[in-house]
RNA sequence: GGGGGCGUAGCUCAGCUGGCAGAGCAGCGGACUUUUAAUCCGAAGCGCAAGGGUUCGAGCCCCUUCGCCCCCA
């Protein structure tokens, strides 16, 4: 490839002139001169004429080229699909009816190579490992796909303002991190060979948002990536992007109100409407969301009513009826009553619903519940069948907090490797003053997928993490 | 870890009860002054994921391995 320009200066975008000269009648031209670019996906040469179909970022012109007013004809009419090309023509109609730049100048700006052009103007690419270890074909090809990732971004843009205009303010808290907290899961580790020190890539910002409370920061939050190392499912690449928001003076009641309004606020802001389709099914985000006890919910579905002050064996016993799979010893009342929940109850759930009220047992972060101090105030979201966040009147008090992450620590030390371990300097900016807070985190790639319709995350996160070719 | 599906040309795919590897598109050469997946003509391109086996003969049957997708634990 020769003689790429080092610039080039498009002064319309395709949807632009679309937009514009919608009325023109077939056959007529404006006199208006533009500069369009963008890539050729369709090209139709007949002799003395021929007809491009161009694409930019914004949409698609048609290319009218001719051997008596176009410079260099003849390469022109033997464009490559998937060349891009920068040209300068009058915009006119042809008799067919179909806009146009009429091309006087043009330029190639990338000439794709003989064997990466694909051909089927069909179906594109859809291979789906292509797809995704190659993006950047995905992309140009499948128009749908653009659609989806133009929609995450303007999602997490939206997000951005709404909690803006409410006085949150956006901060970056540590990726690597010394202790592993904020939510379990089996961590990615590295190493800092200055310091000579491991480090694990976080799985949540959780206790670093916190301290920035304590500091008087009453409304952050950060939009980031966590890390968990475990399996890659259609709903699980290891690398995912949390919404993690606290707000001081607020409780998990806050959290429901905020959260249901924001995505409804989404919905409309993309979609014109809170009902939505997710999967073929009907998906109605419309405030305020159905809420519910756990304990309700698993008596609903399994006509027994648990709670965390029977007895062990006899929450063993149910859970082993109905197929919990690797029960352990360890186990107590709230992470039987957990796993039953999530075996018998959860997956029958549409929502979008909150489910209220979690076990201690299974909660080192949230605060008793005002009412039933055996539980916590916590809650999860399910929307279209799956958990979508996770929130809690925050645990303010440090020496709660201190019994709290050392059972954890014991059960790590026991061989449970996804829980927390005790962060001492947490609990000493807790000792400095935690107000009531409430916090809330959200799978920001879960949020986008139920907004653009997509059922595997690859389809929302564009390059996902992979095995390596060959 | 268990179960199912898949792997054939650059892309999308077809290949029957085993019988000389195909199509469309793309790419290459040519024709064509209003195309819309333009059309027409021509030449080229795949030893069928890899390896082993059965057979006169394997893309197809059997085994192993690799990779991808989906479901379940």
């Amino acid at each position: 490839m020769t003689d790429v320009p080092y610039r080039f200066e498009p002064d319309r975008t395709a949807d632009s002139l679309q937009a514009q000269f919608t009325a023109l009648e077939a056959g007529a031209e404006t006199g208006i001169v533009v500069t369009v670019a963008g890539r050729v996906m369709l090209h139709r040469p007949t002799g003395k004429l021929c007809f491009s179909t161009l694409q930019d970022s914004s949409g698609s012109i048609q290319l009218f080229g001719g051997k008596s007013w176009s410079e260099r004809f003849d390469e022109l009419s033997k464009l490559s699909l998937g060349d891009w090309i920068g040209a300068t023509g009058e915009v006119v109609k042809t008799r067919t009816g179909e806009l146009s730049v009429k091309v006087e100048s043009w330029l190639t700006l990338a000439a794709v190579a003989p064997n990466r052009s694909f051909g089927d103007k069909w179906k594109g690419i859809t291979d789906p490992d292509l797809r995704y270890r190659q993006r950047y074909v995905d992309l140009w090809a499948n128009e749908g796909s653009r659609r989806a990732f133009r929609l995450r971004s303007r999602m997490v843009s939206l997000i951005r303002r709404w909690l803006e205009e409410r006085d949150f303010i956006e901060v970056e808290t540590p990726l690597l991190q010394t202790i592993l907290g904020g939510a379990t899961a089996k961590p990615f580790v590295t190493h800092h060979n200055a310091l000579d020190l491991d480090l694990y890539l976080r799985i949540a910002p959780e206790l670093y948002l916190k301290r920035l409370v304590v500091g008087g920061f009453e409304r952050v939050f950060e939009i980031g990536r966590n890390f968990r190392n475990e399996g890659i499912s259609p709903r699980h690449n290891p690398e995912f992007t949390m919404l993690e928001l606290y707000q001081a003076y607020a409780d998990y009641g806050d959290m429901m109100s905020l959260i249901e309004e924001l995505i409804a606020h989404l919905a409309i802001e993309l979609h014109g409407t809170t009902e939505l389709t997710y999967d073929g099914k009907p998906l109605d985000l419309t405030a305020p969301w159905r809420r519910a006890t756990m304990a309700d919910l698993v008596e609903e579905a399994i006509g027994v009513r648990v709670d965390v002050r029977m007895p062990v064996e006899q929450l063993r016993a149910l859970a082993e009826e109905h197929g919990v799979p690797k029960i352990d010893d360890g186990w107590g009342p709230g992470k039987l009553i957990l796993e039953i929940y999530e075996k018998t109850t959860e997956a029958g759930l549409w929502g979008p619903i909150f489910v209220l009220d979690y076990p201690k047992e299974v909660s080192p972060l949230a605060r008793d519940h005002r009412e039933m101090p055996e539980l916590v105030e916590r809650f999860e979201a399910v929307v279209a069948g799956r958990e979508l966040m996770n929130a809690f009147s925050e645990l303010v008090d440090p020496a709660e907090q201190r019994l709290r992450l050392e059972a954890q620590a014991a059960a790590r030390a026991a061989g449970d490797d996804e829980a927390n371990e005790l962060d001492e300097d947490y609990i000493r900016a807790l000792e400095y003053g935690l107000p009531p807070t409430g916090g809330l985190g959200i799978g920001i790639d879960r949020l986008a997928m139920l907004l653009a319709d997509v059922q595997n995350v690859r389809d929302i996160v564009l390059f996902p993490t992979l095995r390596p070719e060959q």
